[in-house]
DNA sequence: GTCTATAACGAGATAGAC
DNA sequence: GTCTATCTCGTTATAGAC
């Protein structure tokens, strides 16, 4: 990793980026299981086989294409619990709610590649796994604080045996110092909000949600609840079910 | 809608269907932006310009295949909600939101037709808005069944006005009798059920987790929750807080 | 060494004449 | 309904420019 790049290296990232750059432009009018490396070529005024140059074929064309994607969203997602550091959990948990919910709203195209349809005949390959991760981590992130400042309520309905298993293997291949259960209830959470995303991105709520903003946020909310976070410190009241 | 039909009617319906059968085989072969009637007509030994007896293009078979998906799950739900008739209105949900996981993990094609990525080029007709409500109504009428006999908080935190008058418009179109602010939480826990089925169908849970049965129903089950049932009649304690 | 261009293969889709 | 000529695609081999 040196500092002061050659000309070349820089001319070949600016190449690489131009061809990222029309892959996306073509996946937003074809969609990717049509994205092609002759019309990117061809748009760019190169030749297809030149861009063998820089991605050895379509599909990692495409997985460098999802790990850009995934990376945008969790940088979304990790700057809004920066720029919250110190707020209390709803607040940060519903800020990298909306820090997704934005950048899918204003990158459609790319939220359909990570949380869309498979690409048919394409298989994400292992290097798609960290990068898919990050809005996950961002949110356990802002349950951990809330862990550690009592903010949290840990005794919800108990959780299968199954789910735990699976939660404590998670525990500490993130090495996350969190309760099972509430890791389990997290990671719901974390798919839940892509459904919430999802629905508005893809049309769902056309006809049946006008006030979208509003809404989001109100669910984010909720589900910031669901996922165990509180406005305030414990109590003896908490935990005794409603 | 006669019940005797003539021969020529049951023909063209078995054509149809056929037609239907192989566009779906294709729509898993290569994915809805790839469908194409020429490959369906081939693949039926067919030609192309005989097909359009039947669909009068490729976005009309496409939309066909669309309202079939969603009333093929909306019947699933409904079954569920039917055969769970009586029983407490978290099993009901439960049982609607695993037939609705059920039939995505049976028909993962259908399932990102209806909700994965849109169809370049193609918008969905009016047509499809009913049909794409059955699950949604679904889960409402359990809401509207635990509100009946008592088993519903309707004190969750205070909605925004927004929201609520989004949730009144609703509530008149669907005729439907139910508080507002629990209307909004049902449609919020719709959207974040297609969440939680989403991420299993498109493979996000992938080494993440593995007792999928038991995560999801223990999920369905926080869902109802957050959608205002409970396991028991109301209380002076209820609603007083989490 | 690094890149681009030409040409080609085999597979498939497509448009239109018949 | 059939046939053909013309496209597209991913990918590779090869040759030459910087």
């Amino acid at each position: 990793m040196t500092v002061v790049r050659g000309a070349r290296e820089r001319a070949r990232d600016e190449v690489t980026a131009a061809i990222k750059d029309e892959a996306r432009r073509r996946l937003a009018a074809e969609g990717a299981a049509r994205l092609s490396l002759r019309a990117v070529a061809r748009e760019l005024g190169m030749v297809s086989s030149a861009l063998y140059r820089y991605f050895p074929s379509r599909d990692e064309l495409l997985t460098a294409l999802i790990i850009d994607a995934y990376d945008a969203v969790g940088k979304a997602a990790e700057r809004a619990l920066a720029e919250h550091a110190g707020a209390p959990p709803v607040v940060r948990w519903t800020a990298v709610c909306r820090a997704v919910r934005g950048w899918a709203l204003a990158h459609p195209h790319e939220y359909a590649l990570i949380h869309g349809s498979p690409v048919p005949g394409y298989s994400a390959p292992r290097a798609t796994v960290r990068p898919a991760s990050r809005v996950g981590l961002a949110l356990i992130a802002v349950v951990v604080d809330a862990h550690a400042s009592g903010l949290l309520r840990t005794s919800d309905a108990p959780a299968p045996r199954a789910v735990l298993r699976d939660a404590e293997r998670l525990r500490e291949r993130l090495d996350v110092r969190l309760p099972a259960p509430v890791l389990a209830a997290a990671v719901a959470a974390w798919a839940q909000l892509f459904g919430l995303v999802g629905f508005e991105v893809f049309g769902q709520f056309e006809q049946v949600i006008d006030a979208r903003d509003a809404f989001f946020d109100h669910a984010a909310a909720q589900l910031a609840h669901a996922a165990g976070l509180t406005d305030h410190h414990r109590t003896a009241a908490d935990g005794a079910g409603q």
